[in-house]
This record gives structure tokens, C-alpha cells and sequence, in this order.
DNA sequence: TACTTGTCCTGTCATGCCGTCAGCTTACCG
DNA sequence: CGGTAAGCTGACGGCATGACAGGACAAGTA
């Protein structure tokens, strides 16, 4: 599918090249988290990789193309998350572990990911498709799984058949999403880490199946 | 409180001054839903005021600094957003259009303000205090109000009294947040406008009451 | 070892934006 | 009408961008 991977002027990448690219990558990922997206130069990208900037623009047209290729890569570790969801069972007791589960691995790849994350989110809310795609890619396999619980609970006469379970099961996911982005956030707002992942498992089991976890 | 509007360099502003000083900002407003906020430079927005890049520098230290105004207009509005939520019956038929209402008003309020949204949102999840502080005074007051709610519910047994309610809280308004920020990727998800509005209406109400809104 | 080939990197350059200053114009006031 | 402060801009050094040609390097060949 990816195939080679190629200079941006068309040339195949060998070893070398290739080590270069990923150190590039790497920089880049750590300037991400360490200074304001808008204040990531590709000089600056260069310089802490060793290199120069025109070695950046041989494999990148700029700073959001190489962004989308961390994406990608970030992209393809994310389609894990689907093993959180996949194939549980909503019901009783194991209803509740999943709910803790997902909510858990959730928190958990989005601190690991923050940075990328962030750009990612911001570059699907200003109408980027490629940015867009990538966030489905991570997102989609969750709330289809989501999608797919809801539906039975519906069937079972649980939850109102009037409700689209795209759309509940769509924004549980961009819950966790911005709550996971905003944890920080949330501490200086006087609420603790331990606090939020009980309340948000509880509001997930609650959306999914219209019923609170058993104790 | 505010007093006078100042320049960089310490004078008092007056009529002409303020009048080319929001101009600026409101050329500022437009090129944010326009273009990525990372190309948005300041020559454009002068340029497209109809001044110099350095007339920009006297009214604001940088870009950022002037999304901050923005965001400041912005915020004072949002201040009515209370009004959706302050005083509100949770119990019975009131509680679904309590819930309805707040939905209702939080999606238009954010679709309004998307641009300015969407950066204020970004700098607080990149942990800068000033946007994250803004965020907070538009949130708050929902929050608090919310979180009130909540804890009468918890008062009523209806609601796990370990649950922090100002977590509760906080979960579902970044909910609304975010679902409001990704509105029109839902759409290219499928889901459509009119199906979303329902399903966090239900979400809502079903995490502060702890209950399924009376049909 | 010398030569060849293709990959990889960098020095350099034109261009354009940034951020600042001195200095000019405009408005207000006694 | 002159003084003062507000308001604006041209111009400048500095830096990032993005393109190119050419040098460095590794690997294969004779």
C-alpha cells in the first residue's frame, strides 16, 4: 500500500534516508510537546536533529506534512484501541469492566499522544480532510464497536429506538477524546485524576446501555 | 475594570484608534475561519484592514495576543450561556427541555464562535493559562450550575455518591464542547445534525438526573 | 585501487514575513 | 494658532522559507 517511501522529489529513500526522515519525525514529535504548534519552525525541527533544513524539505513539503505523517504512524498504533471494545460484552458485571477498560485505554493513548493529538483535532475542526481522516481512522473502529453495542441494547428495548447510535455512540467517543485532551485542564478546575475516570466509566456504561453499573 | 484601552507602548487609545484597533481584530475574526490558524500571518490581516503590519504592532504584541481579545469579546458573551442552565427544574418533563435548551444552546453558540473556538481550545490543551483561563469563564458557569444539579441528584440517591459531581459535570460540557467543535464531521461520519442534537440531549439528562427523559 | 553510479546532505540564494523605530500626519485643546 | 498627544507608516535588520546545484558518501565493478 505505502509502498516505498519516497523523497519529495521522487527519489526512493535507502537506509540512510530513511534514518534521517525518522530522526526528523522524532524531533519534530518532541518540538510538538514542547512549544505552541503555530511556534514549530522547520529550522529549529533541523537544527535539533543535526541537520539542515533543507534536509527537512527534501522529505516533507512543510511542517503539516510531516505532522500528518506522525499522524499516520500514531494512526496505526491507535487502530489498538479497537481490541478495547471489540467483541465484549455490555451485560452485568462485564458491562462495567468494559466500560472501565475503554475508558482507561482512552485516557491512557491520549497522554501518550497529546501533542500529535492535538494538531490532529485541530486540523479536522478547521475542515482539513486529510486531518479528518486520520481522526476517523483512530476514533472509527471504537464507535463502530460502540455503534454496534447500542444497537443491541436497543433491540432489547433499553435504550429508545428513536435515538441514532452513531450519533450517542460518536459522542461518547468525542467525549472521552476531549476530556482525555483536557486532564490537565480538569485538575486545576479542583478535579483530581482518580475522580474522572469513575465518573467518565460511569457515563459510558450509562450512554451505552441506559442502565448505571452494578456496584 | 478594564479601563482604558492602551497600546503596547502606554497611550490611551482614543475614537479612531479604537475604531482601527477592532477592525483589526474583526479582520482577524475573518481570516480565522478562513484560513488554518497557523497561516494566518500578520500582513494579511493588516492588509486586509486596509493598514500596515505596524499599526497591528501597536495595538497587539502578536497574533496570540490578539485571538486573546477576541476570545475575551467572545467570553463575555458566553456568559449568557448561563442563563441555559441557572435556575432549572431537573425533575420530570422540565428536566428534558432543561436538557434540551442547554444542548440546543451550547451547539449554537459554538457554531457561532467555531474559529476563535477552536484555537482557544487549542491553547489550553497546549497548557497555556491565559486561553486556558478563558475557557473556563465561558465553561464555568455551566459547569457550576451543573454541577449543583448533580449533587441534588446525589442528595435524592438517584446518583453514586462517590461520583465527583464536578467531574460528572466537566465530562458532559466537554461532550458538548467537543461534538459541537466536530459538528460537521459527524455529518461526513453519516450522522446527521438532526440525529445528534436528541442523542446528547439524552446523554445529558441521563448523566444528571442518573434517569431517561420522560418521552 | 581507481572508477562509476546513485543516494544523501548542505551551502547558498531570492523571496517574503516579522517586529521595531524614527518620523510624519492628524486631531484635540487652551 | 501653536502645542501636545494620538495615530499611522516607510524602511530596515533579522530570520524562516523553499529551491537548486554541487559536494560527500557508500556500494558495486573492473
Amino acid at each position: 500500500m505505502t509502498g516505498q517511501v519516497r523523497t519529495v522529489d521522487g527519489r526512493v529513500a535507502g537506509r540512510r534516508g530513511q534514518a534521517t526522515r525518522q530522526k526528523l519525525l522524532d524531533c519534530l514529535g518532541e518540538m510538538l510537546s514542547t512549544s505552541p504548534y503555530r511556534d514549530v519552525k522547520v529550522i529549529d525541527v533541523a537544527r535539533k536533529a543535526g541537520t539542515s533544513p533543507a534536509t527537512f524539505y527534501q522529505y516533507f513539503p512543510d511542517v503539516e506534512g510531516a505532522v500528518l505523517e506522525l499522524a499516520e504512524e500514531m494512526a496505526k498504533e491507535g487502530a489498538s484501541l479497537t481490541d478495547l471494545v471489540a467483541d465484549r460484552s455490555w451485560a452485568g458485571k462485564s458491562g462495567a469492566t468494559a466500560a472501565e477498560d475503554l475508558v482507561e485505554g482512552f485516557l491512557s493513548f491520549w497522554r501518550k499522544h497529546d501533542a500529535i493529538l492535538r494538531v490532529v483535532d485541530l486540523g479536522a475542526a478547521e475542515g482539513d480532510k486529510r486531518f479528518y481522516k486520520i481522526r476517523m481512522k483512530i476514533l472509527n473502529s471504537v464507535t463502530n464497536s460502540l455503534t454496534d453495542a447500542v444497537k443491541e441494547q436497543q433491540a432489547k428495548g433499553r435504550i429508545d429506538k428513536d435515538l441514532n447510535p452513531g450519533a450517542i455512540a460518536g459522542s461518547l467517543v468525542a467525549m472521552l477524546a476531549a476530556v482525555a485532551a483536557h486532564q490537565k485542564g480538569f485538575q486545576s478546575w479542583g478535579v483530581k485524576q482518580a475522580d474522572l475516570r469513575p465518573s467518565l466509566t460511569w457515563l459510558v456504561h450509562l450512554g451505552i446501555t441506559g442502565r448505571k453499573p452494578p456496584k
